[in-house]
DNA sequence: TGACTCTTACTACGATTGTAGTAAACTATG
DNA sequence: CATAGTTTACTACAATCGTAGTAAGAGTCA
């Protein structure tokens, strides 16, 4: 399940707090992001439509649920990130991450070491559709 | 400097051996994409647009080379994920890879005490101009 | 030089994404 | 109950993305 760059703020509201209505979300977005209610409303029915939230009536009002988890959103990020960028292999990230020049050489150090026995490939399946 | 799907694809085989021309990127395409030629000229145009590849001819052929870096390139991918995805910090990813299944428990252990330290940010600007 | 083949330049077009607007239905309240 | 604010249902629309097609010019070879 990829999420585009909005879904990913209310999913992140909502994995925060649920279940949710789309004003309790619109309080729980960063600041800056000035959205019309409308604008969250479309981008909730959308992730209806892809499975990743539930929606069910309470009286008039919809409340949302996270229905995708964290994890498995983060996971799947991950693995397209990896793919993209990384070769499809998970080494080469964290080679890439140990190089950071903001770790210290013993960070660096302990980082590497743990990264010569590395599994290349991370095993198992991306969303496993048990998804709560 | 965001790139879509399509765009690494032709970025991954412009790292891979460049100057190139657009005949030569097909050839260096996973077989398991096959686009039509005129395809990869549109997302190379787009790419040379956004200035991350710049274009120059032989006699009457386009060549093609990277002006944004596969470092820059994986930098910025990362800072996006981070934001999206770990509340904008490098240590939740860091976790992230770190409670990984596949793991070892002597790598996790390694990785582990290396985090302890491990600055949530990472400095430096995304990408700073000169990504020759 | 005529017939092919390759390359270019330009255009196209549906799907997705970001961002709402409007009208109708509902609810609470004086 | 009349009115005002809230929520819903539906529609809209430009930008970007994935994926080409076509026509015309350039190079190549018999």
């Amino acid at each position: 399940m990829r999420l585009t760059d909005t879904e990913w703020q209310l999913m992140n509201c909502l994995w925060e707090k649920h279940p949710a209505t789309a004003r309790g979300i619109a309080g729980r977005l960063p600041p800056e992001i000035k959205w019309a209610y409308t604008t969250i409303r479309t981008l909730l029915a959308r992730l209806v439509d892809k499975g990743a939230v539930r929606e069910y009536k309470e009286g008039n009002t919809s409340l949302y649920e996270p229905i995708l988890t964290r994890e498995n959103a983060r996971k799947s990020a991950l693995k397209t990130l990896v793919n993209q960028a990384f070769d499809g292999a998970y080494g080469p990230l964290m080679h890439f991450l140990v190089n950071d020049p903001n770790l210290t050489p013993q960070q660096r150090q302990a980082l590497e070491e743990a990264l010569k026995e590395q599994p290349e490939k991370r095993g198992g399946k991306e969303n496993g559709g048990d998804n709560q």
